[in-house]
DNA sequence: TCTTGTTATGTTATGTTATAACATAACAGT
DNA sequence: ACTGTTATGTTATAACATAACATAACAAGA
């Protein structure tokens, strides 16, 4: 129906085979982390393996259960909620806020903002990124004077997947 | 910083005076109803009156609360969300899912998406519209296959105002 | 007007998401 | 070891949301 455009090439791929696999995310995490001067525990890397593992966002009573599953010992939520928190600010996370739930940034080593396609079929979201978006965010921020700290860009709808597949 | 466009106009008097005044927000809604066969019951005009007297957004409990003070009768949580997800279905009223919280479309005569700015000082929220945005997430959804069903854009920041005011 | 189907609201209970407030532990630098 | 800082654990509760079922209000045809 709309043309698609040729110009920014987002990455669909965030569970990627080749050089996107799990083990090298965390590994790029914690080097992000080292040379922050902040600390990549165990729990924050836990958390970040836990959702890396997953197709799907997780919300923090769901890690909280794997959590609990994988260590037979229980954690309560504040303990859960703080590693999502920290993961966030170091931009290695996103919240879904329309999930209440989190998923990994598939490119924590660009200063990107984080935008989604949400399936309501198969739960899936996948990352993508398009820079004019948010020039234009900022070009109506600036008419306005007002400055932004974050912002939140999702689309609920069928993965093509899904869509096929057929109704509901 | 960045450049204002002069193209897209958005409405940034939600609440304005003349021609927007609370009275005929309500009654452009029971007309809308009223053409579509749906019914403007006194529970939801209540509770849209309620979001357009106030200058931010309203949780479902504030809503709730405020109800209650108004008619010194009880009503529970289903009812009160229900209103809500009426009005949201015929366009009258947004969820900020950020704040999770409600707020009444300034142009419900529009078929808008709402996108907002969202203001941690003073909590006001300000609607915006720009269609070249829906586009770009058209062209998104087009390269994916995607069968777009809602979309959410949510700036969060400090206005005008509370950006000079100072900080935190 | 009575009946019947539909839509809206009320009620009870509970599920889900999130944080406040405070206690303890782990660690880094002196 | 001492001290400050950062991280985690614990308890309790706040805030948000819905399932399941009961009743009421209303419209449209017999």
């Amino acid at each position: 129906m709309t043309p698609p455009s040729t110009r920014p090439r987002p990455c669909t791929d965030p569970h990627g085979g080749g050089r996107h696999a799990p083990y090298e995310r965390i590994a790029l995490a914690t080097a992000i982390c080292r040379e922050r001067g902040v600390q990549m525990t165990e729990l924050r890397r836990g958390i970040l393996e836990l959702l890396w593992a997953r197709r799907e966002s997780a919300s923090a009573y769901q890690l909280m259960e794997a959590l609990k599953r994988r260590d037979s010992r229980p954690v309560g939520p504040p303990t859960v909620y703080r590693a999502p928190a920290f993961l966030m600010a170091q931009g290695l996370v996103s919240k879904i806020e329309t999930l209440n739930a989190y998923l990994p940034c598939a490119h924590p080593e660009r200063d990107h903002d984080c935008m989604f396609f949400i399936c309501r079929g198969c739960r899936a979201s996948v990352e993508f990124e398009d820079p004019r978006i948010a020039t234009l965010l900022a070009e109506h921020a600036a008419v306005l004077g007002f400055v932004a700290t974050s912002r939140t860009v999702e689309v609920e709808g069928r993965c093509a997947r899904c869509a096929e597949a057929g109704a509901a």
